[in-house]
DNA sequence: TCCAACATGTAACCGGTTACATGATTCA
DNA sequence: TGAATCATGTAACCGGTTACATGTTGGA
């Protein structure tokens, strides 16, 4: 589990609340990684019973008391142990190559409807890229970690690049659809069975017995 | 969910059972998709609930009984629905930014080598995804589905893509990150608190109060 | 003999989201 | 007056993964 050693990386900061942890996802990693309330609380309590953070309560008169989080040597240990070791790479999931795989189906309109949203959406994600970017210049000054603001910044350049290629594949993919004989387009009444689905299935057992089983990791 | 349009699609090349299925998913879809047969099976049947595809019951003899489903009408009007519907952006998850995003916490050569094994997952994938691009023409050849070979095509473009931006960027990371004043790195002893968290906060807030509220959209 | 393929499922778990609950304070 | 901030949580749900259960047949 990332949020655990994102928790600890923030706490290594120095002692803090959930709330206040809360601010700093919100503000820092927001674009590739989201935590809610509701979660942050009960993984603390879990590093808490691990021995990874500890917790002392400030009594506040008017406010509801503060929970303060303070990171452990052997949270600082196991912080760094996950760090140093290579990410396990995870399935790659993208819905809307769902809706590309079954573009034959649908009206060549439709789909290319589709693709210029994504390549939309995706430039505005540029441009608030942009924006956090001078976000964290600003407050890597004003707290006195500038060290580490390089390292903030590479993880929004991954993330521009990530809506750079995407702009560049949804405007790629458009050209070759609009290329496309028409024929390739669904027939009108859209057949009920266009395939026999027995022979498929055998192609698909050769195929997937000549398959060196790396598609399966691809990420 | 996606999955059950997943199911729609595959189920309007033609009726087959949850095993058939599953089957297709992971030669074709697999780059991008995964579905587990202990998650197929109930969506079919919720589906069926839902009155958008049918279930027919193949006695055999000596093996267990296939039951076949095939798409509706309703069925196949929700998935040219959705098909043609724009995606929702789904927040973008990567873990590896975490590691990058507390870089300055580790030291240099660890951070280097995560990097370094990321890109070598990269390279793997973009082989794997040419594999799989020949899996593609043979079935799509062998089975009649020549209409919708090049959008299959173009769901790997688009792994393939990931995959080279990830290494561009990765390479790109580790260069700069050579570059860095090595006292750029960790503090030997790494000592207990190097921040005050109350004034951070306090800049937080402010930066959140001035933030057009687009970093959160972004994908 | 033992494993893979065929074919169906259930149950437990896991990480994450949404909704709900409480209750004072401050600011528009 | 009503919303936002402070500060903590619980409960329900959701999509997905892992593990478990059953029982036959055919091939290495």
């Amino acid at each position: 589990m990332s949020l655990k050693h994102a928790l600890l990386g923030f706490l290594d900061y120095g002692p803090m609340t959930g709330y206040e942890l809360k601010k700093f996802f919100d503000t820092s990693v927001a674009h590739f990684w989201n935590a809610e309330l509701s979660q942050i609380y009960p993984t603390l309590k879990q590093l808490e019973s691990e021995g990874l953070v500890e917790m002392k309560v400030k009594v506040q008169a008017d406010r509801p008391n503060r929970k303060v989080y303070s990171i452990t040597d052997d949270g600082r240990r196991e912080l760094l142990d996950w760090l140093a070791t290579p990410a396990e790479p995870d399935q790659f999931r993208e819905p809307l190559l769902i809706k590309v795989f079954f573009g034959a189906t649908l009206p060549k309109p439709d789909l290319i409807r589709v693709l210029r949203h994504r390549a939309e959406e995706m430039r505005k994600g540029i441009e608030s890229y942009e924006h956090g970017c001078s976000v964290i210049q600003k407050f890597a000054a004003a707290v006195g970690l500038q060290r580490e603001a390089p390292f903030w910044q590479l993880t929004i350049d991954c993330g521009v690049r990530h809506c750079q290629m995407a702009i560049e594949w949804a405007e790629e993919a458009i050209g070759k659809i609009e290329q496309m004989d028409d024929s390739a387009f669904p027939p009108q009444p859209s057949g009920p069975v266009r395939m026999d689905v027995r022979t498929a299935v055998e192609v698909l057992d050769k195929l997937k017995a000549a398959m060196p089983k790396a598609l399966a990791g691809a990420h």
